[in-house]
DNA sequence: TTACTTGCAAACGGTTTGCATCGAG
DNA sequence: CTCGATGCAAACCGTTTGCAAGTAA
């Protein structure tokens, strides 16, 4: 039933340039940025195997993704599948990231006297930065 | 420049239709749905209309927007007084509420040591409830 | 009456998909 | 050789916009 298959991947030329760019780029970036910066650096790349291939990568929990307020899925490089969450300013952008151990406890106490299954959470928090609240 | 036009906001039956049904709702819900809503309702409101009151409510501070995972925008009454979060499964779509004193808890300390200010947050649990689990 | 609001439909922009071709294993 | 990967273009879907008709003030 869960088939552990972690999918083959051939290692192509174009899977090799989506993860050197996203690896030179620490900040998050939209599939569009990705694929507009391959091609500038000559990377004969198409856009809809960019998107091909961040979605394999986030599949894997290779990547965070983040919506930016303009509808666009961002990515980054994430740190292992550890998870957590993050702490937008909705004025800036700035996206800090937190680790909420509380609240996974208390999502799981929830899940398990719920008696749900397969559960995921998610958490946003928005706020003004401390830059952009003094401005 | 900073022109401080309120905007004149004229009481139009589809404008109070809008906040009647965002009041109605205590969480997030997309412009479409508000629409659907609306319809079934027997309040003919066009689509655009609906957006188009969303902007001006988001404009005046008067809504929370966040993203959902597929890319739609997430209405919200703003400073709504009764804060819970909601289980919902995502096969049948049956939602629960939930009161979470320990994530408010938390959310305000971080909060408070990461120097942001109006901060809000939202947190979202899906799963599958124990019928469609077991089904 | 004035000019803001409505609402249809068409335009838009990001993302996904269909399918013929390419190429890693 | 085989079957997954590629990439163009068209389809999708949520959202915005153009503009003629409606209506609050």
């Amino acid at each position: 039933m869960t088939s552990e298959t972690p999918a083959p991947q051939r290692m192509t030329r174009q899977r090799k340039a989506v993860e050197e760019a996203l690896s030179k780029n620490k900040g998050f970036c939209s599939a569009q940025d990705l694929h507009a910066t391959l091609r500038a650096q000559g990377n004969r790349v198409g856009l809809a195997t960019v998107y091909s291939q961040l979605r394999v990568m986030v599949d894997a929990g290779m990547l965070d993704v983040i919506r930016s307020d303009a509808g666009e899925a961002m990515y980054r490089r994430c740190g292992a599948g550890d998870h957590h969450h993050h702490l937008r300013c909705r004025s800036c952008g700035n996206v800090e990231e937190l680790h909420a151990p509380a609240v996974e406890t208390w999502a799981s106490e929830v899940v398990s006297s719920s008696g749900y299954r397969d559960v995921s959470h998610s958490l946003e928090i928005t706020g003004l930065c401390p830059a952009c609240a003094s401005g």
